[in-house]
DNA sequence: GCTCTGGTAGTTTTT
DNA sequence: CTACCAGAGC
């Protein structure tokens, strides 16, 4: 044990060691947060406080439950099963397979993913004759969402208008068809869960009595439904309640968009009456610098539950800050930069390149690409979404449950098989009839569609039937082959990158089996009645006695049920180049929990960073900082800032202000590498052509704007203070002489049309 | 049933 | 500017 403590700071030491009780961790980014939480389960059990069974601990991510899972291992002798450790997802998915029954849900059950729920949406409106121009089904399902994030279901909620009604009924109707076919959303395992629950008294004591410790990793981030479900989960405070461990830091809060509700942070601390607060300050991954600067910047809001990072290691150097003259500029001095510091030693992984969206990569990776520099762009489409996969998935889908009426429409004519949209009509009238599914529905439909659809279901009845003994990875092989997929894509001219993932699924299906512990030739159909033996009984409330979802996933779901949840919980990696020594690149959402000897923050600019859309948000602005915040704290040792003057985005080249965010740095941490001086190169044409640096088309864009600005002594792109409006960038020049105006952005103030000859500007 | 074209929208993301 | 989607046309 001593050695479990060894190595903690007072502050890690005092989380870790705290009593039993309710406690809040507020762990400022690089403090050891997860340190402190596996190191907070070893030591529980270690001291013989609570054994393995009685801790639950929930991340937001399938990364993070797997860190923690890996250094708790290494930690304890002992082995981590009878721990619940998962995301929120994966332990809904468990409880609601365990007790499917209680649930209302088929056993075999099926999870949507976002593309998937859309598209079952969309099925809806269109069933429903609802018109999608008023009701834009990626909208029906944000407000699906947002609802079942809230923990509403449509009954709960007060529909002010009709168009609300509209949206109310087209929630609940989603819920029918979604019961109908035996599929949950990924909000709806939380939701179902939850409701499971809190109706079901004795399930909901049992699990209360067992989780005497639930931890929470990155309690910023959770919704209202999320913290509910906690809150039902750990029971009363003081009254036989468990232990709740919510780790978090509410500077890090960048997920309000998806629900996340940083306020969850101070309703925990008020409603568990947390006595044991505790700030994890001391930062072990920055140099001095890097955290005055972030320091600073986040003092700038104000809603915090307040905290100040510090370092024992050195000032290390400044803040580098760069004003490139347009988004190329910005691009090639990155790549002049990350190729000095390849120079003097730096590995290429170890350089990140941050932008606030997606759009901004292009540039940057093409001028990347074009110095010979391999980088590796995260985000993009992982495995399982990639439509090849996802046609192969909706056929093992349908063998598990055939009435998934989604995945029955995505594969009943790929590979085609002369099933056009008439013979799918007469299936969804006879489906509708009935009030069945459409493979249900089948036996119903005459004629020649008839017999083609009856043969789509002999091909998936005899796929069951021929793989009834086999075992996972075999029976993917021998649906992708029975499918026709594979011979599908032979024969197209571009598939062979799809026949390589098709054939990777295969393997994917052998990682799988043996990762959650089924035996390598356990059948794939074999159902958790005939395997379950172990695990606690509990009574439910009709007296049955029930399992506990403690057993082992084989006891809890066959094979092929796990491993479809596995794909749509964990989507997988996006691209094959993992291993390669590359330059990171990736919005700073994606870069939290990251870290780097080398980060580039680019696209400072008004408009961009902080985004234009979040001044009209409620707190948009505060949430943008804490963007900054999290982007200034991935870096080790070197920092570098940058902005452009001009910016082509969606085909039009714009004029933005350096971000507000500079402003809020100590000056004494920056290092401005330009002139401060705006628009130094715009001065004549002449110094055009020799202070820009580089790229050609800088030159071609200093010309134009030169040419424009004739006469008037004002120049595009120059920076300007008025007495009235403050700060603006000249965006725009008209007329020439006494008679030239300008178009001006003041960012907040707005856009605004002077008179020049009236105005009262000045160059800043 | 597949390909072409025109229209449109265009933060951030995990499960 | 470009990527994606829906509907028309072959």
């Amino acid at each position: 044990m001593q050695n479990l403590l060894h190595n903690l700071n007072e502050e890690q030491l005092a989380a870790v060691t705290l009593p039993p009780q309710s406690a809040l961790i507020l762990a400022g980014a690089g403090s050891g947060k997860t340190r402190v939480l596996t190191t907070r389960i070893a030591w529980l059990i270690q001291t013989g406080q609570v054994s393995p069974s009685g801790i639950l601990a929930v991340t937001f991510t399938n990364k993070a439950a797997k860190e923690m899972l890996t250094r708790l291992s290494a930690m304890l002798p002992i082995n981590t099963r009878g721990m619940w450790i998962g995301t929120f997802h994966g332990l809904c998915n468990r409880l609601l397979r365990t007790h499917h029954r209680d649930a209302a849900l088929p056993q075999t059950f099926q999870i949507l993913d976002t593309q998937d729920q859309l598209s079952a949406i969309k099925r809806l409106i269109k069933a429903h004759n609802v018109d999608d121009e008023k009701f834009p089904p990626k909208e029906v399902m944000y407000f699906i969402n947002g609802a079942k994030d809230q923990g509403l279901r449509a009954d709960k909620i007060d529909a002010y208008n009709a168009d609300e009604r509209k949206k109310v009924e087209l929630y609940q109707l989603y819920d029918e068809q979604c019961q109908r076919e035996g599929v949950v959303d990924f909000a709806e395992l939380l939701l179902r869960s939850y409701e499971l629950l809190s109706r079901n008294q004795p399930l909901r004591e049992h699990y209360q009595q067992r989780f005497r410790h639930i931890l929470v990793d990155e309690f910023q981030d959770t919704n209202d439904l999320q913290y509910k479900w906690l809150k039902l989960l750990a029971g009363v405070p003081g009254q036989h309640g468990s232990a709740l461990f919510a780790v978090g830091d509410d500077d890090q809060s960048i997920y309000a968009f998806r629900g996340a509700n940083v306020g969850n942070m101070s309703a925990f601390e008020r409603e568990f009456q947390v006595k044991n607060l505790i700030k994890l300050e001391q930062n072990y991954r920055s140099h001095g610098h890097i955290l005055d600067a972030a320091n600073q910047l986040i003092s700038n809001n104000s809603k915090r539950l307040g905290k100040n990072l510090r370092t024992d290691a050195g000032q290390g150097e400044p803040v580098r800050v760069y004003e490139a003259s347009s988004d190329l500029a910005e691009a090639q001095w990155i790549v002049e930069e990350t190729k000095n510091l390849i120079a003097d030693g730096a590995e290429r992984r170890e350089i990140a390149v941050l932008y606030r969206s997606n759009a901004q990569s292009r540039v940057i990776e093409h001028a990347l690409f074009s110095a010979g520099i391999p980088y590796h762009v995260y985000g993009g489409l992982r495995y399982f979404q990639r439509a090849e996969v996802k046609h192969a998935i909706a056929y093992l889908q349908l063998m598990d449950n055939p009435h998934n009426d989604s995945a029955f429409l995505r594969v009943v004519n790929f590979p085609t098989r002369g099933i056009g949209l008439r013979s799918i009509e007469a299936l969804q009238a006879a489906a509708d009839q009935y009030g069945i599914s459409l493979y249900a529905a089948v036996p119903h439909v005459a004629g020649k569609a008839g017999s083609s659809l009856a043969g789509f279901v002999r091909l998936i009845e005899g796929a069951r039937f021929e793989t009834q003994q086999m075992a996972l990875p075999e029976l993917v092989r021998v649906v992708l082959e029975h499918s026709g997929l594979l011979t599908h894509y032979q024969t197209e001219k571009e598939g062979a990158d799809r026949i390589e993932n098709l054939e990777q699924m295969v393997s994917a299906a052998t990682q799988f089996v043996s990762e959650e512990g089924y035996g390598q030739g356990a059948p794939a159909h074999l159902g958790p009645a005939a395997q379950a033996q172990s695990g606690a009984a509990v009574i439910n409330q009709d007296g049955i006695e029930i399992l506990d979802a403690d057993a082992p996933l084989p006891a809890v779901m066959s094979p092929l049920s796990a491993f479809l949840s596995h794909a749509s919980l964990e989507a997988g990696d996006n691209q094959a180049t993992v291993g390669q020594d590359a330059v990171q690149m990736m919005t700073v959402h994606s870069a939290k929990g990251l870290e780097f000897n080398n980060v580039f923050i680019t696209g400072l600019e008004e408009g961009l960073f902080p985004h234009e859309s979040s001044s009209r948000e409620h707190d948009g602005v505060e949430e943008e900082r804490r963007l900054m915040y999290v982007a200034i704290t991935r870096a080790r040792q070197r920092l570098y800032m940058c902005f452009a003057q001009t910016r082509m985005l969606h085909g039009q080249t714009r004029y933005n202000m350096k971000s507000r965010f500079f402003d809020e740095l100590p000056e004494e941490s920056l290092k401005w590498l330009s002139a401060k001086v705006q628009s130094h190169w715009f001065a004549s044409p002449k110094s055009a052509w020799d202070a820009a640096p580089v790229l050609g088309s800088d030159n071609a864009i200093a010309q134009k704007i030169a040419h424009k600005s004739a006469g008037s002594g004002w120049r595009i792109g120059e920076s300007v203070q008025h007495a009235k409006f403050g700060e603006g960038v000249i965006v725009n020049i008209e007329g020439s002489g006494p008679s030239a105006r300008a178009q001006i952005n003041f960012g907040n103030v707005g856009m605004k049309v002077l008179d020049l000859s009236i105005a009262k500007l000045e160059r800043i």
